[in-house]
DNA sequence: CTATGTGCAAATCTTTTGCAGGCTA
DNA sequence: TAGCCTGCAAAAGATTTGCACATAG
């Protein structure tokens, strides 16, 4: 079980054409290792490492999501002004934030519908729509 | 006209119980002095408003902007992880934000149509939903 | 062996805050 | 006058970077 889980992160990760270091390994297996998507901070996901038991720097952590992102195997998602969020799934997709617990998560995709996107003007294209469905608690 | 716009802008003030301030009016005038809808970061107004010839400082301009938001005068709008932009147009819309230049601008809403948007979980509204187009250089 | 990756601490950058003095109502 | 504002500088966070050491291929 955790031998399928840590194929999984090393395989994730050469997917993404990144050498399997002790951290890397580490840190995909708490992002991917169960098959789950996720929607980690740098601060999040250096706790549950550190939890996990294994020793990995803050540094390393930032750096690390970073190169995941740039080998194609996360994306940044903003929706904070002082927090960036960092998400396994890679299709374009609607995310809910709970603005009092400041989480993301997905939101049901099947029923959105965004009709009649506007043209991206003259010289541009469209790299991607975030939506975002802020969430307060009545 | 100088006249015209500072009235604008001191009427807007006062829509939001604002006092008028030196600096509050001067900003407020390079926001909605000429009745257009504004996008900026708080470097940018503070740059905008020495240019103008006014004194004020940063950290006033990020103050007042904060003020400006909680009185119902403006939005912020998050769309880059490391700048927050303040938005003078009020109502839910869409934005076009420009990859290249890191700027933001409102996209033409009219076409847009989102449907069966996901039904806020229990215990919670929808607050806001947030709809970034980002653009990139082709 | 060589290129990459990591850790730590220091540096950066944006935004907020404490406090003394200034200005609006 | 009383309370809200402003300016400055210092503080606070989040993220990045420089550099010496470690390690995958």
């Amino acid at each position: 079980m955790a031998q399928i889980s840590a194929e999984r992160g090393a395989a994730w990760l050469a997917r993404g054409g990144l050498r399997p270091t002790r951290q890397r390994v580490a840190l995909a297996e708490l992002l991917v290792g169960d098959g789950e998507n996720r929607h980690v901070t740098a601060e999040g996901l250096y706790a549950a490492c550190l939890d996990s038991g294994e020793r990995v720097s803050l540094a390393t952590v930032y750096n690390t999501l970073r190169a995941f992102c740039e080998a194609g195997l996360m994306q940044e998602v903003v929706v904070d002004g002082h927090r960036s969020y960092f998400d396994t799934r890679m299709d374009d997709h609607p995310h809910f934030y709970w603005e009092d617990r400041g989480e993301l998560t997905d939101a049901p995709v099947d029923q959105l519908l965004i009709a009649n996107l506007p043209l991206a003007p003259e010289g541009t294209e469209v790299s991607r729509v975030d939506v975002v469905i802020r969430l307060r608690r009545i």
